[in-house]
DNA sequence: ATTGAAATAAACGGTAA
DNA sequence: TTACCGTTTATTTCAAT
């Protein structure tokens, strides 16, 4: 898909605000209200806008510990990992890499205690790398435009 | 802040949708648009709620490559690092942690050769651990509430 | 409940292939 | 001319007072 500057502007804006209303978006990018409606709907379609998410901060609903953990697992496990991880709550996303972890996990727990009974469900099905998350200098941020090529 | 059932109620269905509109909020959790409105931007004062987002797609855009680089960068060289990245447009977020590295970096390229440009950029710093994401298997995805204790 | 603002849908006009 | 965007207008829905 075509993303030229306007498209930019208008995933710039709804990455910083999803909220926003297309009047006001409108507004901000220089379009009528029905041009960048159709603008959206076509990012929407084309698979490069994938969603709209409140972001809840997990210190203050009960989780006051946020860590990355690396886990080493051979192939016939992967599968019932992958199911374990899905039913549990603690996991907010997983992400298959290459390298010495199969999978990295980010995981949400009360506490370190809570952190210790999530790992031993887990550690099962290979050696786990736990990194606790101390803060969060970048936090999650914007997409920007892809440089033609260089830096 | 108290999380009673509705506020829950309200937390998933934004997570899940940030462009609902109040009103559509309002009979999803059975209130009325005022008070929900009036429940939302508590959440929102109180920093349960910390901002609304657009997910874009990464390979949409013309980045082809994710990954998640870890590094072990000696304290005085920390500050350097986090300017560096923050002036990067590579990195979409930073988490200071703790383990063998320091820091643990999201990034996303073009192409391994644009990787590896970045990588040149930073490993002065520490060493470098690079694991390439292959797969997203668990997409991020919404807090739940703490359970009171156990699992 | 009332008022103003915003979203949706339809018809019209300009621009480029 | 055709096809594609964007604008304007009108109607419905939504949100704040």
């Amino acid at each position: 898909m075509e993303l030229d500057r306007k498209n930019w502007a208008i995933l710039e804006a709804l990455q910083q605000d999803a909220r926003l209303t297309l009047t006001e978006l409108a507004r901000r990018v220089a379009l009528s209200v029905p041009a960048v409606t159709e603008r959206v709907k076509r990012l929407e379609e084309a698979g490069v806008i994938t969603g709209y998410h409140a972001d809840v901060a997990p210190q203050q609903v009960g989780y006051g510990l946020s860590a990355l953990i690396g886990i080493n697992c051979a192939q016939p496990y992967k599968n019932r990992l992958l199911d374990t991880l899905r039913a549990a709550p603690e996991v907010l996303e997983c992400c298959h890499v290459t390298g010495s972890d199969s999978y990295i996990i980010k995981v949400v727990t009360r506490d370190t205690r809570h952190l210790e009974a999530f790992i031993g469900r887990i550690n099962h099905f290979g050696e786990t790398r736990t990194s606790i998350v101390l803060s969060v200098p970048i936090p999650p941020r914007a997409i920007q435009p892809c440089t033609p090529d260089g830096t």
